[in-house]
DNA sequence: TGTACATCAGTGAACGCGCGTTCACTGATGTAC
DNA sequence: TGTACATCAGTGAACGCGCGTTCACTGATGTAC
């Protein structure tokens, strides 16, 4: 069933479709999710507007599909080096690795919500495999609840502030309280 | 010089101002500051768009002394905790307070940055003396710098995912974990 | 106190722009016999 | 292999909307003599 032949139609489809995602990836990279428009997108992929309505429904499920896959990539992030035997460091370090390989998508998903924007139920699925990979990384303690939220939490600050552009002007290295936030994780 | 004397139309004028600027923060606090409409504004205020151009130059203008207002409110909160005699935690305390009162408010100024949108240098200056009153707050240490910042960083983590909505329908009380976190300030 | 003038708040029409989305249609590609 | 038909990608025109901003103008308010 799932290795059904493709079609050489629904191969094109398939690729016209990741096309059209990667210049959306672009514009939300380059000016945000508010900022992604759908006629834009459609004169760099070398077509009219009303034509990428045969690959997506709207500009919410092309947006949706978006979040859906930043999600899975973050979680894919974290359980490739959670399975490479990375220890807490290891985890929050490939969280602030991915988070600065593209901010606009790590404030995709954390960031202040897109107004008039709801993501769909299945993400929350993602979000909470996620934190199941915090959760299970940490030390054993009395609350692995309270300890992955520590994480969450402690690593967003710094992260969030950072990519936000709060600390530019400021005599200190981001990295280095990154670095000693992941200490104070380990600690206790 | 200060207190010369104000004529009738420069307290109207300075009454429709406000009168503006007010109706500009239920924007800011329904939709966010991306969603702000001078035309809206106008139709609340009770006249027709261009008028509004007798008091703000521009949209951008507006939304400056939104941001400055903004910073200049929450240092003032700071700052009165501050001299109420408040500790590390009261601060800590004022600034959820705060922050809980206008979610967007607070995003406004410490959240994913408004595209397009580029504040101007004498916010800065508001910044910096936040950061002062968390910097004087904590107990002397070797480094007044990098505790100022956990401070920060750590009550931003909490307050920024909570205020998103990342916390709906996980079970747990964000002001327990807010607390526990300042707790953690305390500590050393 | 009354008149002449300057100031300025507010209006309505208009400009140019970009947006998401619908619709009727053309033309190429694939499928069935 | 050839023909008849169905599928579907892509187009261009159009709709309705809202935006920030400019402009020429009216009419009320304040000021000077």
């Amino acid at each position: 069933m799932a290795g059904a032949a493709t079609s050489p139609r629904e191969r094109y489809r398939a690729q016209l479709r990741a096309e059209i995602k990667q210049h959306a990836w672009e514009q939300v990279a380059t000016a945000g999710a508010s900022a992604l428009s759908l006629k834009a997108i459609a004169k760099q992929v070398g077509m009219s507007g009303p034509a990428l309505y045969h690959y997506y429904a709207s500009r919410d499920e092309l947006i949706t599909e978006l979040i859906r896959d930043a999600y899975r990539g973050l979680a894919d992030t974290l359980n490739e080096a959670a399975e490479d035997g990375a220890d807490i460091a290891g985890l929050a370090r490939a969280l602030r690795r991915w988070a600065l390989a593209d901010p606009h998508r790590y404030h995709l998903i954390y960031g202040t919500p897109v107004p008039s924007y709801h993501a769909p139920a299945d993400t929350v699925e993602t979000a909470k495999e996620v934190m199941g990979r915090l959760l299970a990384a940490g030390p054993e303690t009395a609350d692995p609840m309270r300890r992955g939220l520590t994480f969450w939490t402690r690593l967003h600050g710094v992260l969030s502030l950072e990519l936000a552009g709060h600390f530019d002007g400021m005599d200190f290295d981001p990295a280095a309280h990154f670095e000693a936030e992941v200490e104070s994780l380990l600690g206790r």
